[in-house]
DNA sequence: TTTGGCTTGTGACGGCTGTCACAGTCAATA
DNA sequence: TATTGACTGTGACAGCCGTCACAAGCCAAA
């Protein structure tokens, strides 16, 4: 069984706090793809993530995805509504099979209080949350499509980035997920990444995506692509 | 000399736990359009709002600037870099004469460690905030600029909702800033006015805004306006 | 009253990009 | 091998809306 330890928040926590918090949550399976939290619900357990991993997205009316934020092994969800009592935000899907911790919201809460440790890394985890959201809200309001697929890229890239000034990202980004995190339609993403390989800036070798100059990429997020 | 106790992330403590926080704090006062924070600046000091109100913006490479929040007196600003050590992520403007009382980050870390409802409040805080910027992301990701506008006049108008289904808007919003706020340009919003004023849908009168019906505005949210 | 600065209103234009459509590729499975 | 489904690549088109330009209103100070 996996052990609470890897979750972020609990980090801090000894093996005696641990078992504490043990008693308190229950151990749940989801199958990959399943709806772990659905938007405007009104449950409000927290979900620490013990394998596998989330994807934290919203739905438009119309039916376009908006991928707000993907969080692995040993991250936290749907502390919001723990935290405030109002509906999700935000729909949680399972991106493989993903094995939880389900904690309710008193719990939540008495943890918090009792362990400052977790209170500071709660904190400092919606303040990573924070500084990812206004970004993305100055790029959306300020980039076109295309400048927000390459910042992407580059993102990612620079992730993976060798002293060299080359990157691999593997694997290639499908399409339609980058789409849904930089809010844009797929096309656009078809387009800049045929653009870019066309001016040699990236190459699809197999199934990663070579970058042999970052610094290229980086120019490019200054002028817009042609 | 303006209590500490008007802070909502304070509000909690006791007398004698705020005289002990005063200790720590140094007061200060801004003039009207100030920059208390500077974009990518270093500094890590945390502003507790004593009077005035400040916006948080941001500007892109091509002098647009982004709104991301107004916040008024209790408030709390600049926590960010306080809380994990990175430069500071948009620039802070006092709107009016602002006193703020600042924390450095390590008196900030230790008043939340050493009282759970100082962290609980700063937490709840943040959640707000992620909140309110998902909003956001998601309405820039999926609706029109228009709607946009629509649904800021729209949020405006339920903070001020009568019973019997009207709103009075006071002072009018003046259109630049509302654009900032909603990522679009400032005749998108002068377009937009003049149509709902031309609809009826609200009415300037004086300096106020005028909506005789909510429910007119909420069902121009569904179709696009013309 | 005049001036100057800030704000609003509106027309014209053009570029970006979302949408539709369809062809092609690839891997897994029957 | 044939089939199916998911993903990729690209052309055409049209509509939204950001930008530019300019006129006009409003108010406070000179």
């Amino acid at each position: 069984m996996v052990k609470l330890g890897v979750v972020g928040i609990l980090s801090e926590l000894d093996d005696a706090a641990l078992s504490d918090v043990e008693k308190h949550v229950r151990r749940c399976v989801f199958q990959s793809g399943a709806e772990i939290i659905e938007s405007e619900g009104d449950s409000s357990d927290v979900f620490l993530i013990l394998s596998g991993g989330v994807r934290i997205v919203n739905y438009s009316v119309s039916g376009r995805e908006v991928t707000l934020e993907e969080i692995g092994v040993g991250g936290c969800v749907g502390h919001l509504a723990a935290i405030d009592g109002e509906p999700r935000s935000a729909s949680v899907l399972a991106m493989g099979v993903t094995e939880v911790a389900m904690l309710s919201p008193a719990s939540f809460e008495a943890v918090i209080k009792n362990h400052p440790t977790v209170a500071w890394r709660v904190i400092g985890e919606l303040a990573r949350i924070v500084r990812a959201s206004t970004r993305r809200i100055v790029d959306v309001s300020t980039l076109g499509a295309n400048e927000r697929v390459i910042a992407e890229i580059y993102r990612l890239a620079q992730l993976v980035a060798c002293p060299d000034g080359t990157a691999k990202i593997t694997p290639v980004p499908v399409h339609s997920d980058l789409a849904s995190k930089v809010s844009t339609s797929r096309e656009t993403v078809a387009r800049v990444f045929g653009s870019l390989a066309r001016q040699g800036v990236v190459l699809k070798q197999g199934d990663s995506l070579f970058i042999p100059d970052l610094q290229r990429l980086e120019a490019l997020l200054g002028n817009v692509i042609s």
